[in-house]
RNA sequence: GGUCUAUUGGUCAAGUGGUUAAGACGUCACCCUCUCAAGGUGGAAUCACGGGUUCAACUCCCGUAUAGACUACCA
């Protein structure tokens, strides 16, 4: 069997949504499931949306979740150059050829024009489609305006009857009449390709076997199988991908402040986390399995098993994931992940590296992403405590006070340590004979202000003796 | 407007003619517990609608509704 390719071919525009990953997720785990090759190509023949640093953007971003590129701008390959802006005498060659074989023609056609024709269209309330104006020139009539560098564009010669279809590894039988295809613009008058004809070129020249992307281009495939059958190829297998929504099942956008790969991972999500949580969007493992490593995604993984219906993106779905994955790392692991955001948010300058630490530990199993880390811990970083409605009520009962004066006469005397901490409460139990919420309340609340929190003794532990004897006293 | 596609609980989803319609997130209750998490147990909640086909339809067919995509010298 011929071995499988895949591609992703992003448009090196900045930014990377959600559903751009799962796009090279899926043809990477396609790829790797049969040890095929994963490509990466860039696709920046629109000039005017090229931005800096956007391809190290995405091949970081492909890194850091693990996704690792076969072939691509960085790693080379035998079917390069991986930038379509420097293969651009290629999709000349090919154009030419089509122009010569008499399946593609000059169109001088201006703006102007086409707006006309245009305008005509929406009055009469029909889908715009070229006309062909320019399919029958003569021969004289097309040297004269070139000669005269007359600007131009390529355009395919579709045919104006019978029906195109294929068979999406997905959706399934797809046809389309060619009456309904225009006859497409292949080179722009700039002398680049459009992206349906580099895509075409290059699919086809890399030998790419799966075609994987974006169910948006279900609908226009037939005009792609017209090209590969022009130039008499074989077309690669098709598998779209529903898209990934949010919910009202707009789609995700920058503009909306809707969160992309790079945003999740600063506020301290974990790559393979989000990895996990965008593989079961669209995609359902045969069992009931939930977590993922990467490779255990490659041999499982199956297309058969995509779904075709979109997916609506839930952030609390991933946030369920990431906890999970939050757990099982060792503590130099969290405490990597979460001391950026502690750093820029509190002074740590007279805290001591054991203390951090202690703070991260005992949290550690109540994250769901890293920033989350900063408003769990703002207990132990303020000076005046404020106390409840609901605790005030509760410190109204009796002996309380006498509790916690017991108490206080307990610590004085030790030595700072969780252990002796919770000695000194069992102490206060015994004394005082207050016990359970009588015992542990009065003095959660009078030493941090509120009814919740960490283990009592670590809380104290981490406020600090100094501060705990201030608040009782 | 035309074309293509989709529709199982709030969300992700399993399911391919006969099932008590899995499982997960979320939610609720209970257990654990000083509290909050975590963990455990349990509950509520779903086949868009209308016609067919069939002994039998979530499953097949046709409509309708709703949603999305495409309809660029954007990708």
């Amino acid at each position: 069997m011929e071995k499988i390719r895949t591609r992703f071919a992003p448009s090196p525009t900045g930014y990377m949504h959600l559903g751009n990953l799962r796009s090279a997720l899926f043809e990477y785990l396609i790829a790797k499931k049969e040890n095929g090759t994963f490509i990466l190509r860039i696709e920046d023949t629109d000039q005017k949306r090229i931005v800096d640093d956007a391809v190290k953007f995405i091949t970081d971003t492909l890194s850091l979740c693990d996704i690792h590129v076969d072939e691509g701008p960085m790693q080379g390959g035998e079917y390069g150059p991986y930038y379509q802006s420097e293969r651009l005498d290629i999709y000349q060659k090919y154009a030419k050829q089509l122009v010569d074989m008499g399946k593609a023609y000059y169109c001088f056609c201006d703006e102007e024009r086409l707006e006309e024709l245009r305008e005509e269209a929406s009055l009469r309330k029909v889908a715009f489609l070229y006309d062909g104006h320019c399919r029958n020139l003569s021969k004289e009539e097309i040297l004269e305006k070139l000669a005269n560098h007359t600007p131009y564009v390529i355009r395919q010669a579709m045919p104006k009857d019978g029906i195109t279809s294929y068979d999406d590894l997905v959706y399934g039988h797809i046809a389309v009449e060619n009456a309904l295809l225009e006859d497409q613009i292949l080179i722009k008058s700039d002398g680049y390709p459009t992206y349906n004809f580099a895509n075409v070129i290059d699919d086809h020249l890399m030998n790419i076997t799966h075609v994987v992307r974006g169910n948006e281009y279900l609908s226009s495939t037939p005009k792609y199988l017209l090209l590969y059958q022009a130039f008499n190829w074989t077309s690669p297998e098709y598998i779209h991908l529903p898209h990934i929504v949010k919910e009202g099942g707009k789609k995700l956008s920058k503009r909306e402040g809707d969160a992309s790969f790079m945003d999740l991972y600063n506020d301290g999500y974990l790559p393979n986390a989000i990895i996990n949580y965008l593989a079961l969007l669209g995609w359902s493992p045969i069992n009931n399995q939930e977590i993922f490593t990467m490779q255990e995604l490659i041999e499982n993984f199956d297309y058969h098993r995509i779904n075709n219906s979109p997916a609506i993106y839930d952030v609390k779905k991933l946030q369920w994931i990431n906890g999970q994955y939050i757990k099982k790392l060792s503590l130099d692991e969290v405490y990597k992940l979460v001391m950026p955001f502690l750093e820029n948010t509190y002074d740590l300058s007279n805290k001591s590296k054991e203390w951090v630490r202690e703070l991260i530990r005992i949290y550690q199993n109540h994250l769901s992403y890293g920033r989350e880390i900063v408003e769990l811990v703002s207990l132990f970083f303020q000076d005046e405590i404020i106390i409840s409605d609901e605790a005030v009520e509760f410190m109204k009962q009796d002996g309380i006070s006498h509790t916690l004066e017991v108490f206080k006469n307990q610590i004085e005397n030790i030595t700072w340590t969780v252990e002796n901490i919770n000695q000194a409460i069992l102490n206060t139990k015994e004394e005082s004979g207050a016990k359970g919420k009588l015992l542990y309340m009065p003095i959660r609340i009078k030493t941090t202000g509120q009814m919740h929190g960490p283990e009592l003794p670590e809380a104290l532990f981490l406020l600090g003796k100094d501060a705990v004897l201030k608040r009782l006293s």
